[in-house]
DNA sequence: AAATCATTTAACTAAATGGTTTAATATAAA
DNA sequence: TTTATATTAAACCATTTAGTTAAATGATTT
């Protein structure tokens, strides 16, 4: 259960650590794109980016809808939330939101002893 | 210039990939570790975590300061940031923060024209 | 000076990744 | 019913990754 996480988590940023498929996900954002569409802007084979697809498919990060020959991919932010989940945490490391760096502190002194 | 900070992200996020890492960040979050010191929980050579912190390095994920023959790392969470700020434009797309959203909308209803 | 300790480097391996080209599949259009 | 279109699948290739073991380097300790 907690491993099933993990694992998503490691689909999750390997997906995004890839700049093509960091485009991808930012065009799909805007709206619903077909396969050919989130391709258009890439120097690429078709192929290529189909399988670029797979990875963030794989890593939840993407809904798929196929109307007839074409699919239609949007974003599925929701997964993307866990990323932004694990690095919350950090947050509190460099933040320049000192209120939070605050209570974090106040927290950690009154479980020193 | 922009291409400096793309490979940053990449290097990040793919740092943040591999659970073993994500693992050794937590630790140096902590405090400041010795290599030995992140080696112990985990089951793999030496060597193999000698790698890891060097992705991790890469990344510019860790500082590292060198005293006589023991390497003492420590988190350079200021990089983490660079990750959750481009997760930050896909919040508006997942958060129950609705007044973000709002704010987001408005923002987009106002370029509309 | 010799032995030990902390760490990295080198050489190697298996598997994964990111791309290609060509073929296959399924739908739509002529 | 043939042809064109949208997409995936398969086979291949070069490079990278994540691990190994063994040797090298550079402090410390004895």
């Amino acid at each position: 259960m907690v491993n099933h996480n993990e694992n998503q988590l490691n689909e999750i940023f390997q997906a995004l650590a890839d700049p093509t498929r960091r485009e991808i996900v930012h065009m799909m954002a805007q709206k619903e794109r077909t396969v050919s569409e989130l391709a258009e802007p890439f120097d690429m084979s078709l192929a290529a980016i189909s399988k670029h697809i797979k990875v963030l498919e794989r890593a939840n990060l993407v809904k798929r809808r196929v109307t007839g020959r074409t699919h239609l991919c949007s974003l599925n932010a929701e997964s993307l939330s866990q990323a932004t989940e694990w690095l919350r945490f950090y947050e509190k490391f460099w933040s320049n939101r000192f209120d939070l760096l605050e209570s974090e502190l106040l927290k950690a002194k009154k479980n020193e002893h």
